[in-house]
DNA sequence: ATCAACTTACTTACTGGTCAGTAAGTTGAG
DNA sequence: CTCAACTTACTGACCAGTAAGTAAGTTGAT
């Protein structure tokens, strides 16, 4: 989604894997990767809460018994499945590090470019961050730690890039970091709606720019826009 | 959420009080609409699919076959809910049509100001309109009518300010129109997640700002940010 | 005004279905 | 031989919707 590297590293997952341990042999991570996929296709298409580990296990020919073996929980399925996703995210880079400067920036519009050949994994994000602000939801430590790593990066590249141009930090700049990541997040839920009037990539870079733009110029007040 | 008057008129909502017909006593109606708020209350904090009649019917202290006898079933009561929402914050509107000129960008920042204070409210639609993406989901129609209606009134916005500011309509009003609509429902997301990090009125009010200024002066590109 | 005929607003009880998790057994690779 | 990777079979819980009954309210003819 938006190529996360340091992502909720104290989280509660269990994490069977560690150093030692039964030595896993090599067709079992294979299938553990397969569930994982199924995972998020099936959270994705059909949220958390409608989803079923059944469904999950059927596209990876085995019983949802089967799955459990490998989880432990649904729950638990799920936090490793948000992880992993970021995990791969993170593999497909050239680089193994998110550019921290103003590149930032276009990094953001790349991604939203590559987001928009991947509506599968744009869903997973859009329905179950916003499942997570539901009673108790397993993901919602997930997507806490998510958005406050995600607004100090954004931040670090608006503080930079401020320094760049000369300009004293404004005290917009929080404010326009968590403006850019939700306009994404916004632009996405739109764009899953209405596939064919919303150019996601397009339209981010638009709304990019327009609150970069906002905090080096600020430009008028909104209320000097009324009558005259 | 948006104060929006004109929704999903040809909707399939059964809606049995038509004209004439069974002449519903008034604590019928009083009943009703406990009904809705509560259904408000739980689908907005467990989500549809995570809510349950029986939840619900607690509330009012009725049983679940109580609610069905209201509402038909689960899904209508949905639906039923979603207008109803709509409606009352119609009635709450002094003037009973939104402001169509550039007053309506203003408008939208009083009202992510009055959503600061009824986080119930918007976690309704926040976990709705992203639940609503999921595979045949009931809301679906409901949120697709809600975003292309939205759009079109704040596009319309623009194309008002754009002449009294005397400016050519730039291609960038659709973007704009959107990523506004964005932005408010992203904030909305991150402030549910961090209420005490994000001050949403006055970060909506910055980016709205921005996406106006990117409107009628676009201002430099990212890529100009890039090295030197 | 009264009372029978009817309707509305429920309840209780049940059905059929789904689902996560468990326990016990089977199989096949190392 | 052993243990991981399953399966089969089951449990208990939950849930939307239905059916049948009841009590209270409404209506209309007398």
């Amino acid at each position: 989604m938006l190529d996360l590297i340091v992502v909720a590293e104290g989280s509660t997952v269990p994490h069977e894997a560690k150093s030692n341990m039964p030595r896993t042999r090599p067709a079992t991570q294979r299938k553990r990767r397969e569930i994982l996929d199924a995972a998020i296709d099936i959270f994705g298409n059909k949220g958390y809460a409608n989803g079923t580990l059944a469904e999950i296990a059927e596209q990876v020919d085995i019983t949802h018994a089967g799955v459990l073996h490998h989880f432990g929980s649904k729950q638990n399925l799920l936090l490793e499945m948000l992880t992993y996703r970021d995990e791969t995210d993170v593999a497909d880079l050239d680089e193994h590090h998110i550019p921290n400067g103003p590149e930032l920036f276009l990094h953001l519009v790349r991604t939203a470019l590559v987001n928009s050949r991947r509506a599968g994994v744009v869903q997973v994000y859009t329905v179950l961050s916003a499942e997570s602000v539901t009673d108790d939801h397993p993901a919602r430590p997930f997507f806490e730690d998510r958005y406050s790593t995600l607004r100090g990066l954004v931040a670090d590249a608006f503080r930079v890039l401020c320094e760049q141009e000369g300009i004293a930090e404004p005290a917009t700049i929080g404010a326009a970091s968590a403006s850019i990541l939700a306009v994404m997040d916004g632009l996405q839920l739109q764009w899953l709606l209405h596939p064919q009037d919303i150019e996601l990539a397009e339209t981010s870079e638009f709304a990019i720019r327009a609150i970069v733009n906002g905090v080096l110029h600020p430009g008028p007040e909104l209320s000097q826009y009324i009558r005259g």
